[in-house]
RNA sequence: GGAGAGAUGGCUGAGUGGUCGAAAGCGGUUGACUCGAAAUCAAUUGUUCCACAGUGUGGGACCCGGGGUUCGAAUCCCCGUCUCUCCGCCA
């Protein structure tokens, strides 16, 4: 959400940003209503300041003045009730049509139609060249008997998949290396409700936009997160955090869900797109300084980076075009891995600053130095996310007889397995 | 799932129709005392919107959230959410 003096003062702005981003957006409609809603709050604070000198006066008066005062204090309920209901509908209206405006990118985001407009920005490690026909994860999975997409979609339907032996394993194995990697940054660990209400889904964003993507339980009118951001911000809404405390520093692992409606017959195969994975995610909550919010990007960028590093998995980091910057993103950098089966680096990790975007809808405020308060900056990135790292995590380090390598690093997670055999 | 109790400022907690944005205590801030600290004393201390003006004045809103009753609601009524107690169920 942006604020709607900002929106008034920025209208080329924000219409510049939309159209980088590809969202359409009414802005004049929201300024011709916020010029109503103005409008109608001057009269009704002046009822209301009537309403109240009347009542106040109201006690201290004789009978007959009594009288006069009360007919009048019916005057003045009936006049404001009037009013009311204008602004009730006014108000609701603009307050929908504001959760659609994106937040500008930051300058320099190229516009872009789609994935293939990122810039590609840094590249690490070496694509390997394999001396025999490298196998895809999935066809490893069945070699090695740790991957199962049939048995599971018997019973829980497309999109998903089933770990089975070291397979699962391996996933708590790169999951928990991760955990205890961004622990070494400082970063605090929770673990996080992964159902929730809507004021949590709308305060980040994903609301009302995303609702298509989304699992919802109508019974109780609660909603299965998408990614753990949704939780480790909403941790703060509503608060008025101490700048002493700021920068706040999270992580956790959580299962995250997507309906992925929209993506028939897209990455069908494998392990790529599915309907339940796990990341752990972290997430920054810092000072409203542009500078600030940078520094810590780059830092959240930083620890996934090593990450892969530390695995071995050769990446590229990329900027993301207009098109591909979300509704409340001023910036986002993809990280994506390279995956042999795919020929292609493919998105593994995804980098964001929010602004202020999220703390508002959120209310996620801080006191500074002097006492003044303001709304945060908030910013994501994954660590890592599973089961589509062990994409280039089996396809990287197999063997022409389809065993597995397990990297040095994720050794002692896996009771000390060094390698995926065939039984 | 059944029965009951409750939700008030940073915290504890008073307030059951008007004089309440809200007592009191704690905490915080500032000042005095002190070499300094503690103790003591004094003052001050919520968020937010609008108008004028310029860092002040006037007005509006906020006592879990949303409706309602009333000239007037923290207070009465209804709905929702959450917390606690007891029973049931349960990893």
């Amino acid at each position: 959400m942006l604020d709607i003096h900002y929106i008034r003062h920025n209208i080329d702005k924000i219409k510049k940003g939309a159209s980088i981003k590809g969202f359409a957006v009414d802005l004049d409609l929201i300024i011709v209503l916020d010029d109503k809603k103005r409008e109608l709050l001057y009269t009704i604070e002046n009822i209301r300041a009537q309403r109240n000198q009347n009542a106040k006066a109201l006690p201290k008066l004789t009978n007959t003045e009594r009288a006069d005062a009360i007919q009048k204090g019916k005057e003045l309920k009936e006049a404001l009730t009037k009013e009311e209901a204008s602004l009730a509908t006014i108000d609701a209206e603009l307050k929908e049509l504001l959760l659609y405006v994106p937040n500008p990118p930051l300058d320099g985001i190229p516009a872009g139609k789609d994935d293939r407009d990122n810039v590609e920005i840094k590249k690490w490690g070496h694509i390997p060249q394999f001396e025999f026909q490298p196998k895809s994860h999935d066809e490893l999975g069945e070699l090695l008997d740790i991957i199962d997409v049939n048995q599971s979609a018997k019973f829980a339907g497309s999109r998903t998949y089933i770990l089975k032996n070291e397979g699962a394993l391996l996933e708590h194995a790169v999951t928990r290396f991760a955990v205890d990697h961004i622990l070494k940054k400082g970063f605090e660990l929770f673990s996080i409700p992964v159902i929730v209400r809507d004021e949590a889904m709308i305060g980040t964003g994903f609301f009302p936009l995303g609702k298509e993507d989304t699992y919802t339980m109508e019974k109780d009118a609660l909603y299965l997160i998408g990614t753990s951001e949704v939780s480790l911000v909403s941790y703060y809404s509503n608060e008025i955090l101490d700048v002493k405390n700021l920068p706040k520093k999270s992580v956790t692992l959580s299962t995250c869900f997507r309906r992925e409606a929209g993506t028939y017959g897209k990455d069908t195969k494998g392990l790529y797109r599915v309907h339940q994975f796990q990341k752990v995610e972290q997430v920054i909550i810092c000072k409203n300084d542009i500078n600030v919010s940078e520094t810590m990007h780059t830092l959240l960028l930083q620890n996934s980076e090593e990450i892969l590093q530390a695995l071995g998995i050769p990446y590229r980091v990329a900027l993301a075009c207009g098109a591909e910057t979300g509704l409340g993103q001023v910036k986002k950098n993809e990280i994506e891995s390279w995956m042999p089966s795919r020929n292609a680096y493919a998105e593994t990790h995804s980098c964001s600053s929010l602004h202020e975007f999220q703390a508002r809808r959120s209310n996620i405020r801080y006191r500074d130095e002097e006492g003044k308060i303001h709304f945060v900056h908030t910013l994501n990135n994954t660590a890592i996310a599973s089961p589509r790292i062990l994409i280039p995590l089996l396809e990287l380090n197999q063997n022409k007889d389809g065993s597995v390598n397990i990297p040095k690093v994720l050794q002692p997670y896996m009771n000390g397995i060094s390698m995926i055999k065939k039984k």
